[in-house]
RNA sequence: UGUCCGAUGGUGUAAUUGGCAACACGUCUGAUUUUGGUUCAGAAGAGUCCAGGUUCGAGCCCUGGUCGGACAACCA
């Protein structure tokens, strides 16, 4: 603690982010009446990933830091794309996340009949007009960022016309395709979103909300910044591939928006993580070509998949935090998130002994059937975690690299004729290394100090090391799964000339093996975290059993052997 | 050969709005430790993309470049 420090200077002013600022300037000039409103509007068309977490905790964070409100809001706008399996997920990770909207649930379907009637009026303006062109006519025609578009043959109907064919289009006369509905803006404008955008099209699909009452729906840019809008949203916070649509989303309010109020579209960079892929669509297909067993598969980067693996809410939104908010492009190492990881599960999670890769251990001159009750401490950092027991007997498993048979100096761990200390047991001495007839080892056999017991404080010599292991007569066993990176590029998505993200899949980000464990975790439930003693952070799995016990691996230990076994 | 946005240690984010570039992760060193974990103490590492300008003083302001990103779905 830092007591004295903190009393002689004075605490830091924590830094603000640039939205952080902006809002406070807005609250200074008494803009939106002192209100904080902010919404995360995802589409439902699949599970949201670590780079969705970034966005909520930034639009929620905001809001809760500013005392205002959020909303959730699905923006379901594309009938074909959507589904409501995606929509409960959505509320579940985000609920999940720790955050919660209250009654303030909204869909940009519930603002059909409102936007139908607002682009009534932009018709009768002159501002919108019906295109019988095709897709690829409008495309071809729409120009290019330095060549200016060519305007459509129907651009100059009138307003009766328009209004008569938006009718029929809304009332299902025409094909899908056959027609659109088009803002008059400038097919001239170096930006091209407003190069007369599409606000409706024709979709002759079942929504997953209004079913087949339409048969037009709205273009993104019609509806979002309309239903910011009719929420009340004052900060509508989004990515940054947005900024360039932003004179549309301003455009489309200019002509609804009465009296002062009205929403504020800021950008920011989105997240992008090391060895991960981030696209909704590239997830959707390792889901779908079962390169993973679905969407909460513990190697997907989806919050779901990170629930399942065991991390915790807590470290999610504390890596939010630590990443900050800029709107420069960023690549964060995914070692800052398994470092937020293990820092909350450190606090958190029960420490118990398992070996992954057994070697037996005889203790020859410790008594032949006996059994004896050691006593282990649940959680070093946590003092209310308690004490458990753990039996310790003549046979133990160790780790298999707890043991090498020409240590070089440096090795802390069992050698021949070496001494290391059990945890919470005894030291034990290597006295001899049994082997099989193709020079396998088989057992080693040691002897133990009974003096040297934990606890007992009567030790005078020193040991090295002290290793993990479990007495093999009372071991329960347990399916271990070792989850790894899904990739093993850096950058996953920058794919060589001539391959997909696909080929950088990493073969081995699955190892099964089955280990022994401490009896204590037989208590262990579902979801449960442990820390498996210098090994790393486990998490029971949602389909454990007390019959057949699975443990994930959330993260493994922060290890500095193999730095110095390097040296 | 357009528009918009961005550029600060290896990575990410700051810099009280013009005042000797800070914090976190990572790296390295040391101490404590019945986890080579944790914790603690300390160190190295950028002179802020480049070139000019304004100023007593520029990462912040101005001018001109360079590099990177976004934009030409009836996706969001």
């Amino acid at each position: 603690m830092n007591k004295n420090r903190a009393e002689d200077e004075p605490a830091k002013k924590p830094s603000l982010n640039f939205i952080e600022q902006k809002i406070e300037k807005e609250l200074a000039e008494g803009k939106h009446q002192g209100r904080v409103h902010t919404r995360f509007p995802p589409e439902p068309n699949g599970y949201l990933h670590i780079g969705h977490a970034k966005a909520i905790c930034i639009s929620y964070g905001i809001a809760e830091k500013y005392n205002g409100l959020y909303n959730l809001r699905f923006d379901d706008t594309n009938p074909v794309k959507e589904d409501v399996e995606y929509v409960d997920s959505i509320q579940e990770d985000i609920k999940w996340l720790g955050f919660d909207w209250e009654d303030r649930m909204y869909y940009a379907s519930d603002y059909f009949d409102q936007l139908y009637e607002w682009v009534l009026k932009l018709i009768k303006e002159g501002k919108a007009y019906v295109d019988d062109q095709s897709a690829e006519e409008i495309s071809a025609t729409r120009g290019t960022p330095t060549k200016p578009g060519i305007p459509s043959p129907h651009r100059e109907r009138s307003v009766e016309e328009n209004l008569d064919l938006f009718e029929r289009m809304k009332n299902g006369e025409f094909p899908d395709g056959a027609k659109v509905l088009r803002a008059k803006i400038d097919m001239a404008s170096p930006n091209m979103q407003m190069r007369d955008p599409v606000m409706y099209r024709i979709l002759h699909a079942t929504h997953h909300r209004t079913g087949d009452k339409w048969c037009i729906y709205p273009m993104y840019d019609w509806a979002h910044g309309q239903s910011d809008y009719i929420e009340g949203i004052t900060n509508s916070l989004c990515s940054l591939e947005f900024e360039i649509h932003r004179p549309l989303y301003n455009w489309y309010l200019d002509q609804i928006v009465e009296g002062k109020y009205r929403p504020e579209q800021t950008e920011f960079a989105r997240l992008n993580l090391t060895y991960t892929v981030m696209s909704k669509r590239k997830l959707l297909q390792l889901v779908e070509e079962k390169h993973v067993t679905g969407w909460d598969d513990p190697r997907m980067p989806t919050i779901s998949g990170f629930r399942r693996r065991g991390y915790t809410p807590e470290s999610i939104r504390n890596f939010a935090d630590k990443i900050g908010v800029a709107k420069r492009d960023n690549v964060i190492d995914v070692a800052l998130l398994e470092h937020a990881v293990r820092e909350d599960l450190n606090k958190k999670a029960n420490r118990v002994m398992a070996v992954l890769d057994p070697l037996k251990v005889i203790i020859t001159n410790y008594p032949e059937g006996k059994i004896e009750e050691l006593e282990g401490i649940n959680n070093p950092e946590d003092e209310n975690a308690g004490k458990r027991s753990i039996p310790f007997g003549r046979e133990i498993y160790i780790e298999c690299n707890d043991f090498m048979e020409d240590a070089p100096s440096k090795f802390f761990r069992l050698a021949p004729g070496r001494e290391v200390r059990l945890k919470y047991a005894y030291f034990i001495k290597c006295e001899e290394v049994v082997k099989d007839e193709d020079g396998n080892i088989v057992e080693l056999h040691c002897t133990y100090d009974p003096e040297t017991k934990s606890g007992s404080g009567n030790v005078t010599r020193k040991v090295k090391g002290t290793i993990h292991w479990v007495e093999c007569t009372t071991a329960l066993q347990a399916e271990i799964r070792l989850y790894d990176r899904l990739f093993i590029s850096e950058t996953p998505d920058v794919a060589e000339e001539g391959k997909t993200f696909l080929d950088n899949l990493n073969p081995d980000s699955l190892k099964t093996v089955t280990a022994f464990v401490e009896p204590s975790v037989k208590d262990a439930k579902p979801m449960d975290k442990v820390q498996f003693e210098r090994t790393g952070y486990f998490c029971v799995d949602k389909d454990s059993t007390a019959e057949k016990i699975v443990f994930n691996r959330t993260v493994p230990l922060r290890d500095s052997w193999a730095k110095q076994a390097n040296k």
